[in-house]
DNA sequence: GCATGTGACTTGATTAATCAAATGATCAAA
DNA sequence: TTTGATCATTTGATTAATCAAGTCACATGC
């Protein structure tokens, strides 16, 4: 157990839970023919739209070549448009989007809740919250020893 | 803001920690030519050898055919070794394993537990790690609502 | 003892991510 | 007005995961 310290119990948790809660919402996701990552990306552009596609990719925490085919994928279902302004292409919502984030939206946002408000009160979600949001931030100036 | 409960604002924290933190144990481990998930299941091989590839599967929440090919990367690694017994592989670790573990195991968790370490105090990570095994426990207990 | 079932694992097809090299558009300077 | 520099995006090669169908060894019932 000497090896076993607090924080690595934490990190395996964390992974785990997400892993396995992100495999969920993909299945529920499935009935909308969305995944979880195309609609997470669709609600970060509705909240920021008219955004660029490297602004996008670090807000989703993507490759840029990932958020580029990832695009395509939306923009082929007609999602999203893209148009080159200048040297950059603005990415935003169409009505069809609009329409569908209205209709799933609440029901994703009631399914990822109810892993926290099934056994959570108020006040430790409040808690987790905070700390989480710490961990993040931390680690978002993190950088890596060289090798 | 009507449609962000703090439930999904959890997700999203969790979500997005996850996502980068692995990104960077990834480029942590290259220098050992690991991925982060070989690590982990070959952690939990040490840990509850010898098993089977279903049981190991369960444990990583990871499908059965991604073990499988995982393995097999693993025994041409060397690291590794599967044998049949009755109708049943038992997965066991080299000593090759063995002895790299011991040596990157410790550098891991430092790794990992730096996360947490370096801006919770010990009480609050114990509260993560409480408030998380909870949420935890009961995502594994849940139900998908029917399509 | 043959046929059928079952359980554990593998494999083919598909999807999506990464890295790194290529493309394409604008700007800046000679 | 050509040449190079820079920046955003795309694309080819590779890796790894998923699902579902396939294999293989043993068990069980007729």
């Amino acid at each position: 157990m000497r090896e076993n310290t607090l924080g690595s119990l934490i990190w395996l948790r964390l992974m785990r839970f997400t892993n396995q809660s992100n495999q969920m919402s993909n299945v529920f996701l499935k009935r909308f023919d969305l995944t979880t990552a195309q609609f997470d990306v669709l609600m970060q552009i509705r909240i920021y739209q008219p955004l660029t596609q490297m602004e996008l990719a670090e807000k989703v925490t993507i490759t840029q070549g990932g958020i580029s085919r990832m695009l395509a994928r939306l923009e082929k279902e007609g999602y999203i448009t893209r148009k080159l302004d200048w040297k950059t292409k603005t990415i935003s919502l169409t009505n069809k989007a609009e329409k569908m984030l209205e209709k799933v939206t609440p029901e994703q946002v009631a399914f990822q809740s109810s892993f926290f408000h099934d056994v959570l009160t108020e006040e430790e979600q409040q808690t987790l919250y905070k700390l989480m949001t710490k961990v993040h931030k931390h680690s978002q100036k993190k950088e890596l020893p060289p090798v």
